[in-house]
DNA sequence: CTGAAAGCGCTTACAG
DNA sequence: CTGAAAGCGCTTACAG
């Protein structure tokens, strides 16, 4: 029997076997899968033995070709975006949206705002996604918004920068993150730290900065305008803000970059200065890219959790639950999940 | 009529539309969309172009549910993938594949030998993948190959090291591109010219090494055994190996690093001993990863195909040219794709 | 709460 | 070379 059971997952199996295994009709079958309410707690049960004994998986194309769904999920990114970020976004989302029976459709969102929302709108009318994922800068897109609206598809904003509607998103606390990772610093032994703020336009970065004077100023720490210099993210814009920190007499003992890209510049720079990372020089960065762990030493982040953050979106699309939006509580729309710190070997003890 | 012709791409117009239109039945435009031969070619004519002037794109689900045919394409990978190359890879074959009506299921192939063995067996039969393209090192794991013979699933292999079997596979030129671009450097004015090669387990790092070598040759160059290092891909391996090649009197002006976290290590070195990139010392590195255009100076680089290997890949996949494999000639499974060469900062005249 | 019928848009197999 | 019929595995809409 039990052999029997294993051949069978060879065999494809249909919504007619494990209707007649658990003895009811089709129909019945569909609605227990479909979680339909109105199942009696009995058949329910009987259906679900029946149809994990079968290890039934319902046949993805005949769905979509049957039903208004199309069980696909949209992933949509604006180029250029942080390096590792889509594909490291993507990847997971390959996975989450597998395991429930849907399909990932990846579309690069670029070009002039009208172009932008053609494309948004073909996603939407051409491949019928059920649901969308925006990904920064993207989520901050007003009128990607309000066109997704009118065009009533349910879609999660990844990382917001501010709250410009009651949708949905998926985000981490930079705040708390550059808080906790400045504590660390100071745990070390630094005193005298230096900080390289993110751009403007990006909002995590004044979450980051101001994460880190909180942290100083928790501690009574000085925060002095020297050691205070404004990057864009770039590895080139670390690199000037790293001379500026690191070519003078009274230098910080640690650095902390808002984002990887500038912790490696920082590193390049107290190299050339004859400085060693991390004897002379700590130095930390933010996001965990690929570069954090391709040079050397390796930098010691903070770990955004992207998989965790592309599992929720599509669990979130997926499940329905976002059409309920209306009666949906702040809470159950905002999804704020862990980070960590990834120690490295940027840091040492001062 | 134009105006109702765009307004009809947004109604879903199918088969049977097209069949009234050309005056035909349903089954004939079927057989033209799947290129059968037994149709005369005035109905071909007819059908083509009533399907290009309702714009019709078949419904795959309704293929796939009617047919034998899955219309997926399955991407193995094998972590640790050189970083970058997996995404890239990704997001062209996502591309390629949806233009053509098929979807990419992408599976990570980790584990043990049998782990490996299970996870492409589920991939094909689970799936049903019409084709599969197997990335390094995967594609050089015969066991695998074998297994995908015995189930005859059709297969690319994507820069095999070595030809284990007659399988068709898409590659780039290593030994040329390395010629071309120690000739770069010699044009710049370089003699002393200093390389670090790959490791040994991976056939590239040969190629390349070969044809740095002969274009020396070539030039009746020397190359002195001080300026021959062995690197491993890593970015720790590129420091080891520039130290030894950059902290003694006679070192060379340029180095060509055989991949480009080894050639960010050159950089990184070189700035630590006081020189400048690329006053004081020229570095070029091979790949083009995302890391040669985030640190500064950028890196001139060997660009590899990425988007076209996926592009030719699927077509070769979904054309059903693989299956005529018996018949096909040598050069029909070998396809040999352009590199170029990306000029950028970390090289000057001498 | 449950089921019989019809149909989604294609292709397979069989005729002619 | 072309077509009428049946069916892929589900869901929708309608009964009861």
């Amino acid at each position: 029997m039990s052999s029997t059971t294993k051949t069978n997952t060879r065999v494809k199996t249909t919504i007619q076997n494990v209707a007649e295994l658990a003895g009811v009709s089709k129909m019945t079958v569909s609605r227990v899968l479909n979680n339909d309410d109105k199942v009696s707690d009995k058949t329910r049960a009987k259906v679900q033995k029946a149809a994990s004994q079968l290890n039934y998986r319902p046949n993805i194309s005949a769905r979509r070709l049957a039903s208004s769904k199309s069980y696909f999920i949209g992933l949509l990114y604006e180029p250029p975006c942080e390096k590792g970020y889509v594909s490291q976004f993507m990847l997971s989302g390959l996975k989450s949206c597998r395991k429930r029976g849907y399909h990932l459709v990846v579309d690069e969102c670029d070009g002039t705002q009208g172009e932008k929302l053609k494309i948004t709108r073909d996603l939407v009318e051409e491949t019928k996604v059920d649901g969308l994922i925006l990904l920064p800068p993207l989520c901050n897109n007003i009128e990607i918004l309000n066109e997704l609206k009118s065009l009533n598809v349910p879609y999660i904003r990844v990382s917001p920068d501010i709250e410009l509607d009651l949708s949905p998103f998926v985000c981490m606390d930079d705040y708390q993150a550059a808080y906790e990772m400045t504590n660390l610093l100071i745990a070390r032994g630094h005193r005298a730290i230096g900080f390289i703020i993110g751009p403007p336009e990006v909002g995590a970065s004044r979450l980051r900065y101001q994460g880190f004077l909180d942290a100083m100023r928790s501690k009574k720490l000085p925060v002095p305008p020297e050691y205070i210099e404004q990057g864009m993210f770039s590895y080139k814009s670390g690199l000037t803000a790293a001379k500026l920190l690191l070519d003078r007499a009274n230098k910080p003992s640690a650095i902390f970059a808002s984002n990887d890209d500038m912790a490696a510049a920082v590193i390049s720079v107290a190299n050339s200065l004859g400085l060693n990372v991390p004897t002379d020089l700590s130095v930390v960065g933010y996001d965990d890219t690929p570069l954090a762990t391709t040079i050397w030493p390796h930098i010691t982040t903070v770990q955004q959790p992207i998989a965790a953050m592309a599992e929720t979106s599509i669990s979130l699309l997926t499940s329905g639950q976002v059409n309920k939006l209306e009666q949906a509580s702040l809470s159950e729309l905002r999804h704020v999940l862990d980070f960590e710190i990834k120690e490295r070997d940027s840091v040492e003890v001062n």
